[in-house]
DNA sequence: GCTGTAATTATACACTTGCATAATTACTCG
DNA sequence: CGAGTAATTATGCAAGTGTATAATTACAGC
């Protein structure tokens, strides 16, 4: 009669790897960590439960893989518009805070997965190992900037000084990540890559604000809202 | 024979509610959201499940009050010791700040249960629309320190300009403050004030340094350590 | 084409979840 | 002291949880 139609394919591991982590990383976008039960991550990457087991040692170790991914790849989509060596030390600092502040990786499903984590690593030690070692990763790239952009202006910095400047870039950069990710409307557009670029500005001494805003500026959505 | 001691006791509402709450923040705090199942609540609360029930209209319903009893604590400490009026304003302002880089405000336990409600701002209205009350909160209280610093100081700042260094002030204090609630052991005592009010010192154009370091400087735990 | 093997599905199990409902019990007020 | 009432406990339930195990089935290599 039918042709009979294969019922499942085969595909390679890393393709299955990462279709059950997208999976896993939009449900607990969307509902949280609870939201993330193996048959749901299953059903959402179209396929049986079992095999999460066939790909991970336990659910657990699924969510962790995830976590990484996240992480890398938001250090990633920030890190990334930096490569041109073309350009200024300032204005690639610049550009680094502005990408950071900006959409896709400001963005409310960024913040909320990355709360999502942040709350386990009281109890959970990997993940507490996961993010250090992101967290490290993040604030270096930064340090690395601005002793280039420092040196450049022909103001090297000392140890001491750098390791500051960078701990407090990298947390003005997070606090405002945050809040426009976790409040989107209570910003207009550009508005935090804006604040982002003059708070580093103040911290480091350096004129930062006409560097990098109008390249990273596109792609955000236009609202605009008092508060109250 | 044996006195017929009561199986229970009977504790006005106000106490048994705020037990639930301490005993689901405990829980949050420690095992995150997954840990605090209605039978976990309430055997820490010393009490049977049915009666969260009865105080409360759902778990979730639980879960909120929790929420806004820890974040409305959470600002008050760190607003407490601001109070006096004989001081400087910018005094007031550093105090501010070191306050929220310092422990109690900052630490382990209260990062972690701040996550775990930021995750559930995606898909609960409810928790948004306290998350956002509290921000407000916070940030306008930060505003009108850095306004009386600023007008004491004799440079009185524009609308639009006090929103920034707002919005800026509060983002580092987040940051440092979730840092080094993530990542206790990464910074040295005091370090993590020190920075913060450098920065917002940075940021608003005063000198905060030596302000309120001393003051809020104890009771941290005596740790450092290097980054890989 | 056949076959071995690993990917995938199917099924089952023991346990936990939040909630509803009924049965107790302590305390208040007359 | 005796009853009424609300706080509290006791019990039950249907649905969902992660995982283990066995049964299928697609596909590569001969």
């Amino acid at each position: 009669m039918s042709e009979p139609r294969p019922k499942f394919r085969r595909e390679p591991a890393t393709q299955r790897k990462e279709a059950l982590i997208q999976a896993a990383l939009g449900l607990i976008a969307e509902q949280g960590i609870g939201g993330a039960t193996v048959r749901a991550i299953a059903q959402r990457a179209d396929v049986t439960q079992g095999l999460i087991r066939h790909y991970f040692s336990s659910k657990e170790d699924l969510i962790a893989a995830a976590y990484e991914y996240h992480m890398d790849r938001m250090t990633e989509l920030t890190a990334a518009p930096v490569a041109d060596p073309e350009v200024t030390a300032r204005q690639r600092l610049g550009t680094f805070v502005a990408a950071g502040l900006t959409s896709p990786v400001m963005d409310t499903r960024s913040v909320t997965l990355w709360a999502s984590f942040i709350s386990s690593l009281r109890y959970d030690n990997n993940m507490r190992a996961m993010h250090q070692r992101t967290y490290y990763n993040f604030r270096n790239r930064l340090e690395v900037l601005i002793a280039d952009a420092l040196a450049e202006a022909g103001r090297p910095a000392s140890e001491g000084e750098l390791r500051r400047m960078a701990i407090a870039g990298n947390a003005v950069i997070d606090g405002l990540w945050m809040e426009g990710g976790a409040l989107p409307d209570a910003f207009e557009t550009g508005e935090l890559a804006r604040i982002g670029l003059q708070s580093v500005g103040a911290i480091t001494g350096l004129e930062l604000d006409r560097t990098a805003v109008e390249q990273t500026d596109r792609n955000l959505p236009t609202k605009e809202e008092g508060e109250p």
